[in-house]
DNA sequence: CTGAAAGCGCTAACAC
DNA sequence: GTGTTAGCGCTTTCAG
């Protein structure tokens, strides 16, 4: 490996000296300058960017932290923190967490090691002790999507309001019973399903003025299709599902398809998300749909801005809409 | 931040005592170890992997070059190389490149720059000047999905073989037109397509005893919907239309909704890559399988053995297999 | 305009 | 067992 030494020997100059043509720095003439990058060239020198932190103190690297890149918004999500890193002089280190609280923070206790100047944090952890774990961190963080606490910026859309809407788009269709599909969330001592959780009360929130009784069923199990099985949705009183994301939805479509019940003749149906395969989908989805890009690229640009100013601006909830399909 | 020396001073060592306690090195006793580890674990101390990366002059990091996280199946490639990577003790630095050959050789750059010890590459660069560069870099390497040459292992199917049985799978249902779909293969110079044109060729192979004459169509368009518009399916010979990757596949589901047409009485259709959001898809998609992940599992194995050993074994191309569907 | 030297935090070889 | 010291490659300050 060739270094700012080697180069310094052969062009009789002193390390400084390299520097100075290197980076740009004053206090240097313009022939040393140009004869130094020109060995620079010939020898295909690069820098050693961890000497460079190790020095500097800084990275100029941003840490990720994501549960995996299955879903298909994640990979949306770091696919445009990326490209806005990289757009500001940033790389990015990407960890996977695997929804596992321990391998969380081990993943950001790495990126600390690695001198991430930042994180942004999609995380499982929450709540008081892991807040003070990340305030001991002392460095710049933003959360995405699931919320930790007031502490820390967050970006993303008001998942409450969000569905809160989507309930009412549904039940000013006049269906007459309604099932609302999530995430089991009675692990919420455990993890961190700030999202999922606002969801639901998004939804609970908007059904309250329709008094459904016991013609509101809440199913929070994986396993779903099984409940909805032993319910007859062809029959009975007009049923809508509204599924807190378009997974589940698409798993219901499929379980549809299994019983030929027709949607939305025999019961309607509606995700969340507006995740990109959906336009291969028949009938096409009713959802709610929001730029995971757009969080990604905000969240990138505050974390940077505050790296380098030490601070930055407050973030209002990002936009959402809801898209109509044929599928209520 | 808190380092050896901090914690050299608070227990009254040298920094040599304290890097043995951390490091388990030998020379130490117990009492002074479980000391210093004490302490190590009140202050919080975590190591600088910068400094560690640039006095040992490695990283325990690989590096993985790919064009995006969009398409589901690198998706799933990244996930794979980071979990086996973490498991085998090592890290792993993402580099994006938007399938421009530019920001590719930025990237390898970079994780050389980041002294990243070895490299998975996916690549858009292909060519004799490519390969020397990549020599030049003195770094171990693994190429999948897209071969470069024969110098670097590669990790993969045989594309040619795999199309060609898709094609006589086709063939045996009795069609008597063939419609191959693939990206355009014109700019060959510029990109490795090297999967893309491995398929086609095999394709190509397959038919040669069939003698379709003009029955055979190959579009290398990214419009071709509008291609197939002007041709009548339904009427004329039973044609076949075969795409080189699943996502195209998709695209001629939607034409064929939107003409009315019915799959597969109207024509046939096979996909490639048998991604996972087919199993929402009606009809469903007769494709290829193979397990990408396997790939990145793979892939990380052979380049960690490389780093660590010097050399890795070669590797027989994978499995792949035809899924049957209902759509041919 | 240029050189010399200290230092970033850690590892490793060598003393004692 | 433990301490000392010389790097790793770069940045930065201070002299000249």
């Amino acid at each position: 490996m060739i270094t700012i030494k080697d180069i310094a020997e052969i062009c009789g100059v002193s390390i400084g000296t390299v520097d100075r043509a290197l980076n740009n720095r004053y206090g240097i003439s313009r022939q040393t300058k140009n004869r130094i990058l020109q060995v620079v060239k010939e020898l295909n020198y690069r820098p050693d960017y961890t000497a460079r932190s190790l020095s500097k103190g800084r990275s100029n690297t941003i840490g990720v932290v994501l549960f995996n890149l299955h879903n298909r918004s994640f990979a949306q999500l770091m696919d445009a923190i990326e490209r806005q890193a990289r757009q500001m002089g940033f790389f990015t280190d990407l960890m996977l967490t695997n929804k596992d609280p321990e391998l969380e923070r081990k993943s950001i206790e790495y990126l600390v090691s690695r001198k991430a100047d930042g994180i942004i944090l999609f995380s499982v952890n929450h709540g008081k002790e892991f807040d003070e774990y990340l305030r001991k961190l002392n460095k710049p963080l933003i959360t995405v999507c699931n919320r930790i606490s007031s502490r820390w910026k967050f970006v993303g859309i008001n998942d409450r309001h969000a569905m809160h809407d989507a309930v009412r788009y549904v039940m000013n269709k006049g269906y007459e019973r309604f099932i609302f599909i999530c995430p089991p969330l009675a692990n919420k001592g455990k993890l961190n399903i700030h999202t999922q959780e606002e969801r639901l009360q998004g939804c609970l929130e908007a059904l309250e003025q329709y008094e459904l009784g016991d013609r509101l069923i809440v199913i929070q199990d994986k396993k779903f299709t099984q409940v909805l099985e032993t319910m007859d949705l062809k029959a009975g009183p007009r049923t809508a599902v509204l599924c807190s994301t378009d997974y589940y939805a698409l798993e219901v479509l499929n379980f549809a398809k299994e019983h030929e019940l027709d949607i939305p003749r025999d019961f309607g149906l509606m995700g969340f998300d507006n995740i990109d395969v959906l336009k291969f989908i028949t009938p096409s989805l009713s959802t709610v749909e929001y730029a995971m890009e757009e969080i990604g690229r905000e969240a990138t640009r505050l974390l940077i801005t505050e790296i380098e100013t030490g601070f930055s601006p407050n973030v209002p909830f990002l936009d959402y809409k809801i898209i109509p399909g044929n599928s209520i």
